[in-house]
Formats: C-alpha cells, sequence, structure tokens
DNA sequence: CTGCCATGGTTGCTACTGCAACTGTTATGT
DNA sequence: ACATAACAGTTGCAGTAGCAACCATGGCAG
C-alpha cells in the first residue's frame, strides 16, 4: 500500500498524465501526509480536531482575540471557527467576553487550563517541526520552505 | 481577508508558537490554495469532484485498471474510489467488466466519452501546472518540487 | 474437500464540511 | 431619526469524509 510507486500491470499512455508527477497532486499529498501525522500527536494527546488545534494555537498567540481574527489568521471558515469555539468553551480551555462597547465582538481567551494545554501543545508543534526538519535535512527543508514562500507571495488567497 | 498578515491588535507573546511560521501549517494552507484553484478549474468545466478527478485521471494514465490499484495510485481510501467510480460509471464515462478468472476485481476503462473528457482534463491540467510553474517562477518551483521529495522519499506513508 | 483467512469492493453510520440563511448589533446616508 | 446596509457570530441543511462491518469470492492448509 506505498502507491505511488506500486504502479498497475498495464503501461501509461504517452499523451496521458502522469498524476504522481503532477504538481498540485504532489503537493496535496505530501501536506495530507505531514498533517496527519502531526494531527496523530495532538489528537492522542489532547483529544482536539484539526480546527480546534488551528484555533487553540491561535488564542494563545495573540492572548486575547475574537472569532472573525482567528479565521483570519488560521485560514479558516467562520463556522469552522465558531464550532471549535463552542468545543474548547465546553471544555473549558477558553472563555469568551462580549466587548462592551461592540456587542457584536467577543473577546477570546485561554483559561488557566487553556493556557496548560497550549504550553503542552507549544512543545508538541516545536518538537514535531523539529524532527520533521531533521529528517527532510537542512536543505530539503530549506527547499520545501521556499517554495512555499513562493506560493505565499506570489499567489494571494484561497 | 488576506489572513497571515492580517495581524490581530494584541502582541504576540514571547513563548507562543507563531502559526504562520509553523511549517505544517504552512504546508497544509499552501496546499490547500493550490487544491483549490485547480479544483475550480475541473469543477466548473466538467462538474467532478477532487475525488472524481483524481480517479478519472488514474484511469486516464493506466487503460485498464482495479479500483485497489486506483486507490494506491491517488492516494484515496478505498470507500472514496467506490464512490467516484460510481459517480462516473453513473455518466458513461467508465465501464466496469468483472474479471473471468476472479471475479471479485473488476476492470474499469474509459468509454469514449470518458476518453474525450480525459483528453480535455490533461490539457487543463498540464496547462494550469505551466502557468503554475511560471508564477512561482522556476526557482520557487523547483524548490517547492524538491522539498515535497524530500518528503515523498523521507516519509513513506500517509 | 472443507474450514479458515485474505482480498476486492460496497454500504451504514456518524462526524465534519461549507454554503446560505439567519439573529442581533452597529455604521451610514438622508 | 429612521431606513438600509454592513458586520460578528450561529445554525440548518445537504453533501462528503472515514471507519468498521459487511458480502462475495478466492487461496491455502490439513
Amino acid at each position: 500500500m506505498t502507491l505511488a510507486q506500486r504502479s498497475p500491470t498495464e503501461k501509461p499512455d504517452t499523451d496521458a498524465l502522469a498524476l504522481e508527477g503532477f504538481l498540485p497532486y504532489r503537493l496535496a499529498r505530501a501536506a495530507e501526509i505531514i498533517s496527519r501525522q502531526f494531527a496523530t500527536l495532538y489528537r492522542e494527546r489532547h483529544g482536539l480536531t484539526r480546527p480546534e488545534w488551528r484555533t487553540l494555537a491561535t488564542i494563545g498567540q495573540f492572548k486575547r482575540i475574537t472569532a472573525t481574527e482567528i479565521g483570519a489568521h488560521s485560514s479558516m471558515h467562520k463556522t469552522k471557527v465558531s464550532r471549535a469555539i463552542r468545543a474548547l468553551e465546553d471544555r473549558n480551555w477558553i472563555t469568551r467576553e462580549i466587548d462592551q462597547t461592540d456587542r457584536r465582538i467577543e473577546h477570546i481567551e485561554l483559561t488557566r487550563e487553556g493556557r496548560s494545554r497550549y504550553r503542552d501543545l507549544v512543545v508538541l508543534a516545536r518538537t514535531y517541526e523539529a524532527r520533521l526538519i531533521d529528517t527532510l535535512g537542512e536543505t530539503g527543508a530549506g527547499q520545501l520552505e521556499a517554495g512555499i514562500s513562493a506560493i505565499e507571495t506570489r499567489i494571494g488567497e484561497a
């Protein structure tokens, strides 16, 4: 089941497209592999989903923040953010406080428990990232980062 | 809504993690952007979903193939493949033929219509990829590819 | 040949996703 | 001041996902 190299018996056609060489596919696949690997860590350790992890990471990064800002910062649709916030609130990892001068807005902060979890998550993330870079090698990791940067700067939006 | 640079008012904490600098996040985001861009093309033009596109691309690449092989080649769960195959069959883009020596296996091929669609999809894909590489620049694209290769070779599976 | 395990593919169930529509609130134009 | 638009956040809904259980078939050991 190692896939790309597990080529079927029939021979490829000349003017066919090789999926395994198609850049968008390769990028999607690579991201998926990394994402899953890392997700396993925080899921097993803290029972978080991907949107919840991103939300928590964003709240921890800015001590006080609104839902809209979380979405903007973490590239998530507002419904995802809304549901993640509720889930985190239900666990008492965060609190909301309605802004008194503009009551549409809620300011979100970590609770004591939330801060504790966040600190652990940060260590987990840094460790995973370090291990990843080590696995890829300085060169490979550097190239990957440069390539991503190109996408970030040359292609603005989702 | 350009996000990463749309930083909230509060200042980051020193021992917080900067999500926008976290490699797994950046990779996931980059892949998402590209994936969505490309998906818009084949969705608008042929009404295909992402699993359907991958499935069709794989069938077209190998003229005759089984469902399991499709999954292995395109990194998709077998249920995704199963459902994509059914959808494509319903549109008469593919046919199934049960192997007579092992009746568990179905051999899948494109119909005339399917081949026509596939040819168009290949052009679409090549064009998009070329445009993407052009946008990223030879250097950026090369680095991205090298980085992805590092992941592919150093980290085997999903 | 017979019982048991493995394999190819499908389906039921539950969770997650995004879109659009909604509520409540603030900003704007006249 | 009042109608209308814009905005923050939530919810209903319809599609899509993955897991596990399933069916049918075939391989293999005794």
